[in-house]
RNA sequence: GCGGGUGUGGCGGAAUGGUAGACGCAGCGGACUUAAAAUCCGCUGACGGCAACGUCAUGGGGGUUCGAGUCCCUUCACCCGCACCA
């Protein structure tokens, strides 16, 4: 028996189906949105790692056409930013022609998969035709007020040369490259996400998406309850306000300590102190942010003022260090050491009081040799002794407010997107900066503002943008008052195009709008996203956030763009991810080229639960190709030979329908492949010498056809189907005719499994401990039993006195 | 430190609280073959036993239950993410 000519048929199949794709709109469906996420075509090309989610995504999308829905599942290239920019300056071409040429890789690769990709929707993120909207959100971000420039201290990747996002300086070091991040002083574009922080945490709650997903992104966007209080400053008019979460702790600051960066400082700074002052501020802003936080040691210097307790009274010494963060709060923080780590350490090192206000018990300790950050009861806090922690936080707050002094404030972690980079291959920002006007954006009507060819795009250490350089594209007039103005030369960062894009393919080729109202609503929002999980916070909140500006200004009409999100596990090779600079990739080329594109898209979902990664063994694909050789010869056999349905026979094949089905929808798609080839053996087994009916081999077809499409598409042929077998229906099992006419029951002593018996499907459970006690005989003789247990169907357990 | 996850044969992995190891890989034995490949059949957790069969076994320790890989408590190991956010 010679293997089946997966080859040809691969290839006749995918050439049949490009002509008459599968999933073309069909109209008065219910429609389902499948996404993968789009990838960025970089010179490496594809590994075997990357098919899963692809495959995954696939089946899904198939199944789904099989139960009859329309489905929309594209394919587009996220190709702006900085790997595509590098690529090109290393092989010193243009990146543009970088960019095409790992498409048409990918493009290829990705074909190999025989995915039913509705390649007429494809999109780019810089085509001219796609970034026009891109800018044009922009446009209306800015005519919204929540795009906006600041000059400020920003994360500045010294390797990349140029400013990161907060989301992806994580850690301190470039999200990229892993270079410690520094920082330097820019003027930047910036995008107020801040104002959707409290809908960005809430709407979490919509989604049904991985709870580790979940946790990430609520614990980036960090919201905190707490006060603002404000502490007057011995000796001057002025006051410094402070952010904290523990109002009832207030009694036991003992200093305050302001950021480094924080502009009160030069004030508070008393003449003796400031040489050293200002060499502790040129120091911390040097420091890279991982230094900053590698350093447990806590280090500052002492500015010589004093703030006053507002409710005490007391005065108390304020310091500069650079483990407050001038970015959080308000950049500056009333230390109480009893009560808090950081605090505790500073007060140790610098020899300052520690005073305990809050008891675990009541009682006051002599010695605190460590912070106590629990709740508990105040004490020392003149009259708020004796209140618990949470009734003191409302007590002492509200005390504050009647004086003026401070009031309740909600704190988030998450800052301001910087939005702008000094790198050439990106959106060009559609603005236009006038002398008379200042910024003001380019007209609608004039988008794209296309980027221009330049002789260098190569990146500068300055800060400034390569197209700074280009004078001619530089200098324009100011669409406003028609005045000499310069162009915005800062380029839009490589998550621009992706918080988007997914609303493009519904109407990718619309001059008019994003996409069309209609396409929206059909589409959109997307059913079943599925991707790697090194998104959970950059990606997926960016594109949160768009979609929720959209939402307001009338774009579309839904609030969260992602309704399922799916993580699939890694592929590992030697127990590392798979990378192809890791020297540890499989090229899906080969082992397509080995073993067919069906086997390895079996093999990408046998090889373990989609969600968890696994690791990657060569030798297993020749299972699931074996497996698919036993299915073509056992169908081929009973083409020439067809049977008649046995009441077996169809007892068998309404089982495996139940059960690949069940096994499908519990996304268990590793056992639904183990359960073809364990359904597979067994009608192969009460087929023996005759073959399948014809019922039981084109359900068998059908099933299969998501899974591993070419084959089935072939043998559903050789069956004498007309059409393709993904213009059938998905198979329904009927629970009567699952039923079996026999059941085995275990028999259990004392909860231990002795043997088993064969009854009739409809004995009673008198009749089934008859025959159990039957059966044991003299095993009972031994044993006092106290009486017996069953479980209809599976066990008789007689339990021992 | 906090959050998420994982621990079951030689390997990948199955098991709505109900016969642990489905399915596959690898291995061993056999059939076919001049031979090999391919294919087909059988065996394959450990220990004891000629065998029937018995005992042990799901990272470790406790518990609940007639019955626990599964539930509860506790502990260990590894992976991923976050982390001076007051």
């Amino acid at each position: 028996m010679s293997r089946y000519d997966f080859k040809s048929i691969e290839k006749k199949w995918r050439r049949i189906w490009e002509e008459n794709p599968i999933n073309a709109d069909d109209e008065g469906k219910p429609k389902f949105y499948c996404l993968d996420m789009f990838p960025y075509p970089s010179g490496k090309g594809l590994h075997v790692g990357h098919w899963r989610g692809y495959v995954i995504g696939d089946v899904l999308s198939r199944y789904k056409i099989l139960q009859g829905y329309q489905v929309l599942h594209p394919m587009g290239w996220d190709a702006f930013g900085l790997p595509a920019e590098n690529y090109a300056i290393k092989n010193n071409i243009h990146p543009s022609t970088g960019v095409l040429e790992n498409v048409g890789n990918f493009r290829r690769q990705l074909k190999e998969i025989s995915a039913v990709y509705d390649w007429s929707r494809e999109i780019n993120t810089t085509d001219p035709e796609f970034y026009a909207w891109t800018q044009w959100i922009f446009v209306q971000m800015f005519k919204n007020g929540l795009a906006y420039e600041k000059e400020m201290p920003l994360n500045w990747c010294p390797k990349c040369n140029a400013v990161l996002a907060n989301e992806e300086a994580a850690g301190g070091v470039c999200e990229r490259c892993g270079t410690p991040v520094t920082k330097k002083m820019l003027r930047q574009w910036m995008l107020k996400i801040t104002s959707y922080a409290e809908r960005l945490l809430e709407d979490l709650n919509l989604l049904d998406w991985p709870e580790k997903v979940v946790k990430m992104q609520t614990v980036w966007i960090g919201k905190s309850y707490g006060a603002e209080i404000d502490f007057n400053i011995e000796g001057s008019n002025k006051k410094l306000k402070v952010y904290t979460t523990r109002p009832d702790t207030l009694c036991g600051a003992t200093f305050m300590v302001v950021s480094p960066e924080h502009s009160i400082v030069d004030e508070l700074t008393k003449e003796d102190a400031r040489e050293k002052m200002d060499e502790y501020r040129r120091q911390a802003s040097a420091k890279s942010s991982v230094a900053r936080m590698a350093d447990k040691e806590k280090t500052g210097v002492f500015t010589g003022s004093y703030g006053i307790n507002p409710i005490n009274g007391k005065s108390i010494p304020i310091w500069v260090s650079d483990y407050v963060l001038a970015e959080y709060g308000t950049g500056a923080i009333m230390c109480v050491p009893a009560h808090d780590d950081r605090d505790f350490d500073f007060a140790v090192k610098f020899n300052l009081d520690i005073t305990q206000v809050i008891s675990p018990d009541g009682t006051i300790s002599e010695n605190l040799k460590e912070a106590y950050v629990g709740e508990g009861v105040l004490v020392n806090s003149e009259q708020f002794d004796g209140l618990e922690s949470s009734a003191a936080i409302d007590k002492v707050t509200a005390f504050l407010e009647e004086r003026g002094s401070g009031a309740k404030s909600i704190n988030y972690k998450l800052r301001d997107w910087v939005f702008s980079r000094q790198r050439y291959w990106g959106e060009p920002i559609p603005i236009v900066h006038c002398e008379k006007c200042g910024a003001v954006c380019v007209p609608e009507e004039e988008l794209p503002v296309l980027l221009p060819d330049v002789a260098s795009y190569q990146p500068t250490s300055t800060g400034e943008s390569p197209l700074s350089s280009i004078s001619d594209w530089v200098n324009t007039s100011c669409p406003a008052c028609g005045g000499p103005a310069k162009r915005e030369t800062n380029t839009m960062p490589q998550w621009a195009g992706s918080s988007w894009y997914f609303l493009r393919y519904a109407d990718p080729h619309n001059t008019n709008a994003i996409a069309s109202p209609e396409a929206l609503k059909k589409w959109l929002p997307v059913d079943y996203y599925i991707g790697g999980v090194e998104h959970a916070v950059l990606h997926l909140l960016y594109a949160r956030f768009y979609t929720k500006f959209l939402y307001d200004i009338g774009v579309v009409d839904f609030k969260e763009p992602f309704l399922k999100l799916f993580n699939q596990g890694m592929i590992t090779n030697e127990g590392r991810k798979m990378d192809k600079s890791g020297g540890n990739g499989v090229s899906p080329d080969d082992i397509v080229s080995m073993y067919g594109c069906d086997s390895l898209r079996m093999y990408e979902m046998f090889i373990g639960p989609p969600e968890l990664d696994s690791e990657w063994d060569q030798r297993s694909i020749e299972g699931v190709n074996r497996y698919l050789n036993k299915v073509w010869k056992l169908i081929e056999g009973s083409i020439e030979k067809p049977a008649k349905a046995t009441r077996q026979m169809e007892q068998v094949r309404h089982k495996m329908i139940y059960e690949i089905t069940s096994r499908l929808d519990h996304w268990s798609l590793n056992t639904v492949i183990s359960g073809f080839m364990e359904y597979t053996n067994k009608l192969i087994e009460i087929a023996s010498s005759n073959g399948l009916d014809k019922e039981t081999m084109e359900d068998l077809i059908i099933m299969l056809s998501p899974f591993a499409p070419h084959i089935s598409e072939e043998l559903w042929h050789m069956a004498g189907g007309q059409s393709s077998v993904f213009k059938q229906r998905w198979p329904i099992a009927d629970p009567e005719k699952m039923k079996e006419s026999f059941m085995t029951i275990a028999i259990q002593i004392g909860g231990k499994l002795r043997d088993t018996i064969e009854v009739a499907s409809d004995s009673s459970k008198e009749e089934v401990i008859l025959k159990a006690k039957g059966c044991l005989g003299k095993k009972l003789e031994n044993v006092q039993i106290s009486r017996e247990i069953y479980v209809p169907g599976r066990i008789v357990n007689f339990v021992i006195k």
